[in-house]
DNA sequence: CACGGGATCGTCT
DNA sequence: GACGATCCCGTGT
C-alpha cells in the first residue's frame, strides 16, 4: 500500500540525493474541492547558502526565502516572470535552505481535471512538463507557500511510488548567472519518461 | 526543428 | 527601475 511520505524524508542534508529520491512519488492535490494526482519525473536541486542559483544564495532572508530556512517537508511557491508559479520542497534541517524545484510530473489521476486547468485536450508532453505548466495543471499558485506535504490533510501532499531505475544528471536549466555553479549536474530526472521539460 | 521575442508582476536594489 | 529557477507563438529552414 502506498503511503504519505513522513516529515523524515524530507530531513536529509543532501538535497542533491533527496531530489533523485523524489523521482517517481507522487503529488496529490486537492484544491478547488477537485483531486488530482501526477508522478514526479524531472527535479533540481538547489543549495544555500553557497549555492548561487538559489534565492537564497549567502543565507538571504526575505520575507519570499524565509520558508526556506523553516522545517523541511513544507511547499516554497514563487511567481516566475511574472506568469508562472514554481514549486519547490523545502529539505534538510532549520536553517538549511535547501530546496528541490520539481520541473515536470507524468498525469496520473483526474487528467480530464488536468487537461482543463491546462486548457489542453490531448495527453502530450506539453501538458505538465515544466515547472510552471505542472504547478497549473495541479492548480498549485504561490497562495500554496508554507503547506505542509506531510499532513494527508493538506491542499498538497508527497507519496510513496516507484523508484526509477535509471536517472539522468544533468545541468539545472536556466541559470547562466550562476557562474561555477552553473555546471553541476543537478537536475535530474527518469531516463524512460517522455514527461520532461528539455532532454 | 531552431531561433527570437513578448507577456507580466512580485521582489529586491 | 530592472529582472527573472518560464512558456508560447511566430518566423524561417
Amino acid at each position: 500500500m502506498p503511503h504519505i511520505l513522513p516529515q523524515s524524508f524530507y530531513q536529509s542534508t543532501d538535497v542533491v540525493t533527496l531530489a533523485q529520491q523524489l523521482l517517481g512519488k507522487v503529488i496529490v492535490t486537492n484544491i478547488d474541492g477537485i483531486q488530482s494526482s501526477g508522478i514526479i519525473t524531472e527535479t533540481e536541486a538547489y543549495k544555500a547558502p553557497e549555492d548561487k542559483a538559489s534565492h537564497a544564495y549567502n543565507n538571504r532572508r526575505t520575507k519570499r526565502t524565509e520558508i526556506m530556512f523553516g522545517s523541511a517537508g513544507r511547499a516554497y511557491v514563487y511567481l516566475c516572470y511574472g506568469i508562472h508559479h514554481l514549486f519547490n520542497v523545502v529539505t534538510g534541517p532549520e536553517d538549511h535552505a535547501h530546496a528541490v524545484l520539481i520541473r515536470a510530473i507524468e498525469p496520473l489521476d483526474n487528467i480530464e481535471a488536468i487537461m482543463e486547468r491546462r486548457r489542453i485536450n490531448g495527453l502530450k508532453p506539453q501538458l505538465t512538463a515544466g515547472p510552471g505548466v505542472l504547478s497549473k495543471a495541479l492548480g498549485i499558485n504561490t497562495n500554496h507557500t508554507g503547506t505542509i506535504l506531510f499532513d494527508p490533510k493538506s491542499p498538497i501532499q508527497i507519496w510513496d511510488g516507484e523508484t526509477p531505475t535509471d536517472i539522468v544528471h544533468s545541468k539545472r536549466i536556466g541559470i547562466d548567472y550562476a557562474e561555477e555553479w552553473k555546471d553541476k549536474l543537478w537536475r535530474f530526472y527518469i531516463k524512460d519518461s517522455q514527461w520532461i521539460s528539455k532532454k
